[in-house]
RNA sequence: GGGCGGUUAGCUCAGUUGGCGAGAGCGCCUGCCUUACAAGCAGGAGGCCACUGGUUCGAGUCCAGUACCGCCCA
């Protein structure tokens, strides 16, 4: 054949091709259908900010194979693709390109240019990470693509607030809230990351009044204390109760201080009194609450002190920390210092250290929403997998608290409330109002802040369908049936869509969440961007090609587990495509054009001409069944390891070596046009099963295997099962032969028999049957393990010296003449009695036990007694030849 | 403080309802450029399945506890 097909296989140009192809063809779009049953997934948009890094690969890759299989298996899918607006993280980008580039702050600006300069932003930067999934062949409906910002999805954002709105589900108040002073806007308390800092426990003194007594207060914040409005003690604490009504001094500020009995005071912490500051600590809001302490704030947005600070106005919050300490140190009010590690709540976004902070802001009242969520879930019409996640989830819907969702900054959806400022009537609207429904001013003035990003995304599932307009969409793909997603975004996205899908669609909005592991380095660390320990799948694409990083993924996701990643992993998936490929370009080059173009039968009606078919056959759909099934129960590892260790195991290592020689028309054209064709219906049924998995290598081949008659193995069906092939006489056959072939193989490695040498083997066989079966397939053994002359007899004649091994029923003999090491085969026979003896120990044992026998199953006993016997003439055997040996 | 994971070969990991004579890939050792593949082929070495106790005829698998590592929540 003067075809010319290179031995390494070369991916990158193929996986542009298809990709392309596949667009060109539009075979990633899905409509509603009535003949068909809907598949769907909404993907969790990443952040027009984001680029492309490992933990997205493995999620989205997850996707893109229940989607490919799904669509393979005959539904009507869709993967809803797009990103949302980020608003603190895009604010912050297009912020910082403006101090660099143009030495502009957004107030210089103003909102309306600014939020133009970020939608300009969007259009240049936003599709970054699109492209990038792209690159990982991923098969969204990029048709459908949507944008949290666009219009459709804004208005859905607006008619939701609206509503929860006149349902009193959102209200507006001054509470403590988690404030970013860098990005100087509040956050919800799931935005607010806890980490453990190494601090100091300030034991400060605060004198009596009318008396020389201190109190000592403990602190881990010192500069809280300039806004303190009360010192506290547990009601209950003996220690204290006699100060309880009178009054401390707050020292530096002079301000009178009531000492007030309150039960949240833990006695066992620090002194057991402690400083009471209610505009900046939640608890002490409580406290000031009951007690109706005077609320004083002592920061600016920034984080500086205000005038309320008195000396210390205008500093910094750390460096006011600092200078205060040294100040009280001076006074002799600090009483002592004591290390103290406690949490710190740090923004999600920029890191910075929160300050719990009074202000007025935007809440949805959750525990009516979290009610059906929850049920959802417990009632199993929402179910998790790996299923552990599921009490993750009910306990944070159980303690559910209030969603702060007002944001202080310009880029998203604007609230839709307005004022009036003549008579300060508030109006919350779908539209803008022209004036004043209450005294018709005209001075309208819409509420300055904007929603929490995820006060859009929860809406996701049936945003992106059309709502609130009723769509074939939604008619037709709503519930969707699967969610992916990282278990760090259960509670910020997948609760709060369970409860919006519930609220405004009356239904769930997918039936199962699959939650998937961590992405981490080779030694447990999570990949992060500080770290510089992430492994970027895009640099790993180009090294490796898309299907490698997919197959290596894959390979590693098992039940959710977290995935430590090293990048030597992605050489597997490079040696298996390049398997692949060569196994491909072995059918190439060896067989007819013409029966390689023909449309694959059903690989169960292929013809068979002997055992070797039977048994490849019979191998295939045992595969088919643990792919799909693999698939359908979300063990990804499970089926792709199935279609690794069958291709490269049961078709390339055996089944392509058993076939060469009708391959090479030694057997006649018959025999050669059948196994070739057999060849090729299993790797082409094969390359479908891998398809959702390594999708271009699978399309390439595919396609050439069917001589491109079919538009594409996208569009081709999944395999169907066929149970009648399984064939278990075959397998056991092949078997039997196998570990005939094993055992000659191990004996010419063991004595170092020269590869290409040809070894008469002696093959003494008791059992009629068994002699058939091997006689039946002399040519096996004698291809595979490169045996010369093949005797099969119940009593041979064994030349000496030779090499042996036992099998059950089986005794391998390989005369050795000039070759043989005796003392390496006394070694290598001893080492095996020695196993043996050891092993017909433990069945002993286990058979001498009468309970065992008793109380075991038959089935097991049995087994036992089966096995103990033919290892203890096996063990005979070994015996019996190392004495000949030794003479 | 509460909760959830993990601990299996040198490394990274599988091991679904207890029957395991514990597997894979990489790495290592030996021999091979055998006309599909050296990103490969053939052979081999390597494991008190973290520890302690319990349940059971039988435990890597179930239960209790201990140690270390990690995550989440407060």
């Amino acid at each position: 054949m003067e075809k010319t097909i290179p031995k390494v296989y070369e991916p990158h140009a193929v996986e542009e091709k298809w990709y392309q192809y596949w667009l060109d063809k539009n075979l990633f779009h899905s409509e509603p259908s009535r003949n068909k049953k809907p598949y769907c997934i909404v993907i969790p948009p990443p952040n027009v900010t984001a680029e492309l890094h490992m933990g997205h690969a493995y999620n989205n890759t997850l996707q893109d194979v229940f989607i490919r299989y799904h669509r393979m298996a005959g539904d009507e899918t869709l993967w809803m693709p797009g990103t949302d607006h980020a608003g603190i993280a895009t604010q912050n980008v297009v912020e910082r390109r403006l101090a660099k580039e143009e030495k502009l702050t957004r107030h210089d600006l103003g909102r309306e240019k600014f939020v133009e300069r970020v939608w300009q932003w969007r259009e240049k930067y936003g599709s970054t990470i699109i492209s990038q999934l792209k690159r990982l062949g991923c098969s969204c409906d990029w048709d459908r693509e949507r944008f949290t910002m666009d219009e459709g999805l804004s208005k859905a954002v607006i008619e939701v607030f609206v509503r929860l709105h006149e349902k009193g589900l959102i209200y507006r108040g001054k509470y403590i809230i988690n404030w970013c002073p860098r990005c100087r806007t509040a956050l919800s308390d799931e935005e607010a990351i806890h980490q453990d800092h190494e601090g100091n426990l300030w034991h400060i003194r605060y004198p009596v009044k009318g008396t020389d007594r201190f109190v000592v207060v403990a602190t881990t914040r010192p500069e809280t204390m300039l806004g303190d409005t009360a010192v506290a003690v547990n009601p209950t604490d003996e220690r204290y109760l006699d100060l309880v009504g009178k009054t401390a001094i707050l020292p530096v500020i002079g301000r009178e201080l009531p000492v007030v009995a309150d039960p949240f005071v833990d006695p066992s912490f620090g002194t057991g009194i402690v400083k009471v500051t209610p505009a900046h600590d939640p608890n002490d809001y409580g406290i000031g609450q009951r007690h109706n302490l005077q609320f004083v704030n002592i920061l600016n947005d920034d984080a500086t002190l205000n005038e309320n600070a008195g000396p210390y106005r205008g500093y910094d919050r750390f460096r006011c920390r600092e200078e205060l300490v040294e100040e009280l140190k001076q006074k002799g009010l600090l009483d002592r210092v004591e290390k103290h590690t406690h949490a710190v709540a740090h923004c999600q976004r920029c890191d910075t250290i929160l300050e719990p902070y009074l202000s007025e802001q935007w809440f949805v009242r959750m525990k009516p929403l979290a009610e059906p969520a929850l049920k959802a879930v417990v009632d199993s019409r929402i179910k998790f997998y790996p299923e552990k996640w599921t009490k993750v989830y009910v306990q944070w819907m159980e303690n559910i608290r209030d969603w702060c969702i007002s944001r202080q900054l310009w880029w998203g959806h604007r609230i839709p409330v307005y004022y009036c400022d003549e008579c300060g009537h508030m109006m919350v609207k779908r539209a803008a109002p022209g004036q004043c429904e209450k005294c018709s001013s005209e001075r309208i003035r819409q509420d300055d802040d904007v929603l929490d990003t995820w006060f859009s995304s929860w809406l996701w599932p049936f945003s992106t369908m059309g709502w609130p307009e009723k769509t074939p969409e939604l008619d037709y793909y709503y519930p969707t049936q699967l969610l992916v997603t990282a278990a760090e975004i259960i509670f910020f996205w997948v609760a709060r869509m369970i409860m919006a899908g519930l609220e405004f669609m009356g239904d769930i909005p997918f039936a199962d969440v699959y939650i998937n592991g961590t992405v981490r380095d080779e030694i447990g660390r999570k990949m992060s961007k500080s770290l510089g320990n992430g492994i970027d799948p895009v640099l790993m694409i180009e090294k490796y090609s898309t299907d490698s990083v997919r197959f290596s993924l894959m390979m590693l996701a098992a039940d959710g587990q977290d995935i430590n990643l090293s990048e030597s992993r992605f050489e597997m998936g490079r040696n298996f495509s390049n398997k692949i490929w060569n196994a491909y370009r072995y059918l190439a080059l060896s067989v007819e054009e013409t029966s390689l173009s023909r449309r694959p039968a059903n690989v169960a009606e292929a013809p068979v001409e002997e055992l070797a078919d039977r048994w490849i056959k019979s191998r295939y759909y045992r595969t088919v069944r643990t792919v799909t099934e693999g698939i359908n129960q979300y063990r990804l590892h499970d089926a792709i390891t199935a279609i690794y260790d069958f291709f490269w195991h049961d078709y390339c290592d055996w089944y392509l070596e058993l076939i060469k020689e009708r391959m090479g028309g030694e057997r006649g054209p018959e025999s050669g046009s059948i196994a070739s064709q057999l060849a090729r219906d299993i790797m082409s049924g094969t390359m479908s099963l891998l398809h959702p998995f390594m999708p271009f290598i699978s399309e390439e081949i595919w396609r050439s295997l069917n001589n491109h008659e079919s538009e594409s193995i996208m569009a081709d069906s999944w395999p169907s099962m066929h149970d009648d092939v399984i064939d278990a006489g075959a397998e056991d056959h092949m078997r039997l032969l196998q570990e005939t072939v094993d055992a000659i193989r191990n004996i010419r490695g063991e004595m170092s028999v020269p590869p290409g040498k040809r070894i008469n083997v002696i093959l003494k066989v008791g059992e009629r049957g068994t002699a058939s079966r091997l006689r039946e397939s002399r040519r096996y053994i004698s291809a595979l393990a490169r045996a010369g002359e093949i005797v099969i007899e119940s009593e041979p004649v064994i030349p000496q010296p030779e090499a042996r091994a036992f099998l059950p029923g089986i005794e391998v003999h390989v005369p050795l003449a000039g070759i043989i090491d005796i003392a390496k085969e006394r070694e290598r026979l001893s080492k095996e009695l020695a196993r043996v003896e050891s092993e017909v120990k433990a069945y002993d044992a286990k058979l001498s036990n009468e309970n065992f026998v008793a109380k075991a199953p038959e089935k097991v006993v049995q087994g036992a007694r089966e096995k103990r016997a033919e290892l203890v003439d096996k063990a005979g055997k070994l015996r019996h030849s190392l004495e000949q040996l030794r003479e």
